[in-house]
DNA sequence: GATGAATGAGCATTCATTCAT
DNA sequence: CATGAATGAATGCTCATTCAT
């Protein structure tokens, strides 16, 4: 019984790859399901037995990857012994950021809804206690003192989308200039905006 | 034969009303090339002569339609007579997204694409020289003292990508708040990036 | 092993009453085996454990379901002594007609299929002695005296074509007219007929 | 442009010619577009040009085939001079047999459909004053003395579905007797139920 | 320039059937 | 006996594009 399921496991995993694979380089619309079965080595109506269709498997594989990414920078900052919300805002940003430089295919893949609701459901999905479990996120990343702040979900919402679209074009385009010139601009503009918000 | 050429003109614009009409209610990927020049009334073979394809009409589409946008909120800000460089972004700002607001339509038609490269499209087009219209346009929004700034153009870009793209599920979705709600944190956060851009 | 022969019989029954319901709600033509064992929670390869496909299966269920409608209206028949041949025979037409009258399911399953083959397959099947069998039939719907007719095979067929035929669209559709309108004139053409197959 | 509307015709025509060959021999069930459009010699979006779908065409085919066999029985009917409405009417129902016996494909295409509602169809069709060519109808088919009969669309819709029912598995599988030995039963009973309708 | 009939590659999806467990 | 994962042929249908008129 294992060896079946075992089995399973493997052939969702070899679509779920292969679609990625297909997804970063030809594009989703140019990505057909055909394709990916034949790359997959699999058969089409194998397909169906996992996926609805090819948004449902593009959903699961951008939730995968968002909750993978988060995780990874989550743990370093665990490490790294950072005190000042702003430095710890800023280490999240940079490492994400880091990674999507590192591989343009995901960023490009994720392209613009990278957004602070994917990163929600990446991290919390489907929680009862959604409330707890955000200011508790809220904390693993600002640190304990969250009562400084007025409006803590609007702040993050803001940030998020400020990072996720203006690095998206400055990563893979370099437009309109390249990532290391942008990043000072844009971490003086995030601790901005987090004093703005600061109770006074 | 001016009225020939009048025809032509009149056949273009008909397919460009249609095909707006058609992406705004159906969305893009579901508006077949059929369905324009159905909804048209104008042969297929037709739809050829003026477009290369479903995604060059939406391309100028949406660069059309950018630039009516931007037009109309810079003849009010001649008119509002404001000095405050902040006041005159948040001018402009205010005035596009009450854009939006009115028509959904537009917005989840421009869609995520609403970022700095379609503005400075919808303004500049292939001009020759360039930076001197930037540095016009600048002066345009902001007023005539932009010496107090440094790299100008990187603030305007974080600033358009910030409001474009966190004010997208705002106004289509209310979420995570109605627009009136999130006014308030947008601008302010507007100058404070506008101040952190500040020579010292 | 009692209980293994129980089971493969519950089975074989689940799979039969599941498939009638499939049958009669969405159509022969749109059932797929899949939706029958899905329904009848089973898995895919029982099914052809105990039948060929889906016409092997639908062609046991009409079977099945035309011999229990004639078995008990030659039950009643009994029962309710009348001598006449012709109030016999439309006593028999009659009660069958408001059987299919009350569930309308089971005569849209049984459709154009309606014939005197199938009604002649439900009541004797695949038996040696076939013309004894037949008289006998003949005799218990009819009556004793056989004598007076000829050709009976021929009058009997007509009159279960015509009834099949003409009372399909009159109980679905009430077209052209609803069954209680219709069944004066349809009797009246039944004596009609089985006075015209009298001997002289 | 008559040369393109010819040409259309001639489309139209060879598919519907392919439908129904591919309908008589192989049913319709296992005829598929794919098999009508390679027969045809057309591609498979022609198909959709013309008709919506496998039983759009296999409808039309029936309304044709249906019109064409009643128009040719009055017709000649109307050149037989004939006067009793009983020798009328089986003149036409024999007319009509002989066709089918025939062309057996014909039969086994228009197979259980067969009834009144499509020769009502096929002669009347969607007419504004209905019920006067319905009248009309009848006359010419059993002649001027309508008067004498109650009921006549009862009538005529009773010995359709008799004949038409009775005679599929006569003509096609000699079941339960040759044509040639059912035919005095059947036209012995349809003068029985004519005169059952007649007013007393 | 304008037309619209014709094309046919391409796609998503279904489903009967098999067979290793 | 029973299972259900896997198969892949088959089908209906769409649609961008061409081209003769």
């Amino acid at each position: 019984m294992g060896k079946v399921e075992e089995n399973k496991q493997q052939k969702q995993e070899r679509l779920l790859d292969t679609a990625f694979q297909l997804f970063t380089t030809k594009g989703l619309t140019k990505t057909s399901i055909s394709d990916i079965v034949n790359n997959a080595g699999v058969a089409k109506g194998t397909f169906y037995l996992y996926f609805k269709d090819k948004y449902d498997i593009a959903n699961k594989l951008i939730a995968r990857k968002a909750r993978h990414l988060c995780l990874q920078a989550l743990e370093k900052l665990d490490r790294a012994e950072l005190t000042d919300p702003g430095d710890r805002l800023i280490f999240i940003v940079d490492d994400i950021l880091n990674q999507f430089q590192k591989t343009h295919m995901l960023l490009r893949f994720i392209n613009k809804n990278l957004s602070w609701g994917i990163f929600k459901n990446a991290l919390i999905r489907g929680s009862e206690d959604h409330d707890r479990e955000m200011a508790e996120l809220f904390r693993r990343i600002l640190g304990d003192d969250l009562e400084h702040w007025e409006h803590l979900d609007a702040m993050i919402y803001l940030i998020v989308e400020m990072v996720g679209s203006s690095c998206y074009s400055v990563i893979l385009e370099r437009d309109p200039m390249p990532l290391e010139d942008f990043k000072p601009h844009l971490y003086r503009s995030i601790r901005a905006v987090v004093k703005s918000f600061q109770k006074s």
